[in-house]
DNA sequence: GTCTATATCCCGATAGAC
DNA sequence: GTCTATCGGGATATAGAC
């Protein structure tokens, strides 16, 4: 994650692979960039701080990306993809409870995994999702296959028959609030790691939620 | 909600009462703050946006506010209280799942008439709290008490054994995901108003989760 | 590849006329 | 109370030496 294509500006004849040093620094400058956009947002973000979180000056770091735009861009583009595996994931064939119960796992892991990219995420989507509405379409398409792949189990009585896009949206929400709000949750509870509680909680939730 | 005590510079001496003009500038002011921090966050909000889009000039929006961060301030003041209210009417000595459902319902009541207060919150906790972080002790100790009394009522057989804490944050993530995330899901949805059938999925979903 | 220095612009805040 | 004009600082990005 948060590693994409090389592509700076002095690679645009293809001539060259990237260098070690380059990768290292590349990817040390989308790790400081992940840092500093999934707090402050894009326009809160200064090329300064990722430089210095990135350990590079600022011309330095803007010889490996041609502008801040750039680099978020590249953050984003893997994102709303790794974000939806655990969904693509699901499968009709399987056990629906299973299935659904193995979704929400897989998301409350990359929540625990990957906080940074879940505020990124937030924060993109808080701001109107400027630099990402154009792939709500796909976005879109997947949510309703797989919202009739579980009402088709809802038809057929496997499970309860609820809302499949509520949902979707209520593992969306209760997954991410523990990466969106950490400092809340912390704050609240006190506690080094929520994980465990929560996963065991959603469970429960689930099951009783989805039983037939 | 909004509206601030007055306190503008010019009256420190607090020899006058605010103006009707006075009152409705600075009500002006306050609800394009909301709008621009909401969606851009502190540091990504300028006082140009907010200034045209409350009609004023940039000067003039400092002659009713000393500082950026003083509109912020003030918008972040009466917030939490606000947004804690549902929780603090669920009273012990009333029907367990009624008080819960009830809950629940003020406060995605609260995220559909109040989006923009709940992204400034979402927003400010995203960014680690920093303005906000004081508040937390006192969200903390109306949280515990209020976790108590649930888990008083699972304790006594009225509902079902289960985390309080985490039925809180559920109750939160599910609420606030519909204005923080709103963008999204009205791209998913394509439809103007998913408030109806977000209750009516919330109320199926909290009824499972809590019978004994 | 990395640096110093700098161009250019925008932001928050102030001065002062009216 | 509201405006035009502007200051000082900090932002993105570039130029050019090494």
């Amino acid at each position: 994650m948060a590693s994409g294509n090389f592509c700076a500006k002095d690679n645009l004849n293809m001539s060259k692979p990237p260098t070690r040093i380059q990768k290292k620094n590349r990817s040390a400058i989308l790790s400081a960039g992940l840092d500093v956009f999934s707090q402050f947002g894009f326009r809160g973000a200064t090329l300064d701080q990722i430089a210095e979180a990135a350990g590079l000056s600022k011309p330095n770091l803007l010889y490996y990306f041609p502008s801040k735009e750039e680099i978020h861009q590249q953050l984003l583009s893997g994102l709303l993809h790794t974000w939806l595996d655990p969904l693509r994931t699901m499968k009709a064939d399987g056990d629906p409870i299973q299935e659904i119960l193995a979704y929400a796992r897989r998301k409350l892991d990359l929540s625990r995994d990957y906080p940074r990219e879940s505020r990124l995420f937030a924060n993109e989507v808080l701001q109107g999702a400027p630099r990402l509405g154009e792939s709500f379409p796909d976005l879109k398409s997947l949510v309703d296959e797989k919202a009739a792949v579980i009402q088709g189990w809802a038809k057929v009585g496997k499970i309860a028959e609820i809302d499949p896009h509520h949902l979707i949206f209520l593992i969306w929400a209760q997954t991410q609030h523990y990466a969106d709000f950490d400092v809340q949750v912390r704050a609240v509870l006190e506690c080094d790691d929520p994980y465990p509680q929560a996963a065991t909680f959603m469970e429960h939730m689930l099951r009783r939620t989805l039983a037939p």
